[in-house]
DNA sequence: CGCAAGATTGGC
DNA sequence: CCAATCTTGCGT
């Protein structure tokens, strides 16, 4: 059971990939050699150059660029100037799309995920299948979760409206 | 080149 | 309620 989560898992629709990713566990391996897992408790999906909450929605730029690839890699960025907030990007190659890491157990909010896992701009681009430092692994799927609406986007409009929140 | 604002958090 | 702190995108 301890096996990362395939390529195959990440290329589907973000829609699906989000809700799956709860009750994973997310590896971090840090420079000193220890090792930790996490259960991921909280998502959101991010889905779309339409999608004005997304930051794709801007056009490809050299920030958004990693959610325009092939699914299966990380798109960290930093908010505020403070926070490091850890995206998975899933899909096929050109279709931006992205689940946001909220949270993780024992831990909420997604500022506070980024500095546990001391993420920073090296991350950026991380391919989960291959990393020595960050992946997901396999493992049952959750049986019950809930929706709500994103958190923090309400600059866009009818898409904050958008049940892409899943948690448990 | 300058500037305003952001998928947040914690302190006053 | 508001400052912290810095990258990004857009306007001048």
């Amino acid at each position: 059971m301890n096996e990362r989560l395939s390529l195959e898992f990440y290329l589907r629709d973000v829609l699906e990939v989000a809700p799956e990713l709860l009750g994973k566990p997310l590896v971090r391996q840090f420079a000193d050699g220890s090792q930790k897992q996490y259960m991921i408790t909280e998502v959101e999906a991010y889905r779309g150059a339409e999608d004005l909450a997304c930051h794709a929605a801007k056009g490809r730029t050299p920030r958004t660029e990693v959610m325009f690839q092939e699914g299966g890699k990380v798109y960290v960025y930093l908010i505020y100037g403070m926070y490091w907030l850890l995206n998975l990007v899933t899909g096929e190659e050109g279709y931006p799309s992205a689940v946001l890491i909220r949270g993780i157990d024992g831990f909420s909010g997604p500022g506070r995920l980024g500095r546990e896992l001391q993420l920073d701009k090296s991350f950026y681009g991380e391919n989960l299948q291959a990393s020595p430092r960050l992946w997901v692994e396999n493992a049952k799927p959750v049986t019950e979760y809930k929706t709500s609406k994103r958190i923090g986007i309400d600059y866009a409009g009818e898409w904050a409206n958008k049940m892409w929140r899943f948690y448990l």
